[in-house]
DNA sequence: TAACTTTGACTTTCTTTGACTATTATACAT
DNA sequence: ATGTATAATAGTCAAAGAAAGTCAAAGTTA
């Protein structure tokens, strides 16, 4: 089995138990006995979104790597839809979504709104245009992710 | 837990309590351990004007630092942050500010989440190192300025 | 060979520490 | 009362420390 593998097993033991780590990089990097970057490959390749992961990290003396995994039930209700949603969104395709989701009540529509600002043209207007749709969906995805509670 | 934060709870506590607080800056170094200057550090970092505190202090005999909560509506809050974020914004900065709206209840915990989500370099990867904090500013703004009522 | 893993040098971010500076109060001498 | 020294505070700033992130080269495996 790879490293790789056992620590993305390690991982998510304890998510199952807790739906929440809070990890030290450093400490796993030791106690697995590998590079701390090796981490960051696990994270990045096992712990994405479009499985159900949020990760959020911070650096500095007494830094570290939380993982949240969102409920499986309820994030299945939109898994195809995030399955299909490919690397890059319109501002019109979000919509469709949104309305979906609100009349599938995914999510209600407060959030929906949040949603719908937060990918604005008017949100990213720094954004090259090229690169406006999938910085959208990046955030799309992450956001949707982190509804289904 | 990070020594500062330990400090800013610590503050915050008090101030939840009385609007105010007058502290002795000898008195809580040796409290918690540490140098002086660390109490300044947290002071500066996470007591800022954006979010309604008012610092003054006094050296010499008798001196203290004096942190006050100014008790502003919602709105004004808002006002008054957009105000005065410039065009970009670090991720830590969004932190400070969001567990302040908590706090004082001008967000609810779910919506602080997803602000924080829709902000983080995870979903705003793509875009240009360069011009992420003021993407993030631009996203921060829009969102306040909609949700807040 | 193409895709995936492992490694390590280098970077960035945040925190802690300490040496030095600035201000204020108080006691003391005139 | 007036000025002066001293002690008691707080402020500043830069260096050191403590994490985590990035990226590309080297190694493995299907």
């Amino acid at each position: 089995m790879k490293l790789s593998d056992l620590i993305e097993e390690y991982i998510k033991e304890i998510i199952r138990e807790n739906d929440e780590v809070e990890l030290k990089r450093s400490d796993l990097s030791r106690m697995f006995n590998c590079v701390p970057s090796q981490i960051n490959y696990v994270i990045s390749t096992r712990f994405i979104p479009e499985m159900g992961f949020y990760v959020e990290s911070r650096r500095g003396g007494g830094g570290y790597i939380k993982i949240i995994k969102t409920d499986l039930s309820k994030s299945e209700q939109v898994a195809n839809i995030i399955d299909k949603i490919g690397n890059k969104l319109s501002q019109s395709v979000i919509d469709v979504y949104l309305k979906d989701f609100i009349s599938y009540n995914v999510l209600d529509e407060k959030t929906a709104r949040l949603i719908k600002i937060a990918v604005s043209d008017k949100s990213l207007d720094k954004v090259a245009k090229l690169d406006r749709d999938s910085v959208r969906a990046d955030i799309f995805k992450n956001l949707i992710i982190n509804l289904i509670d």
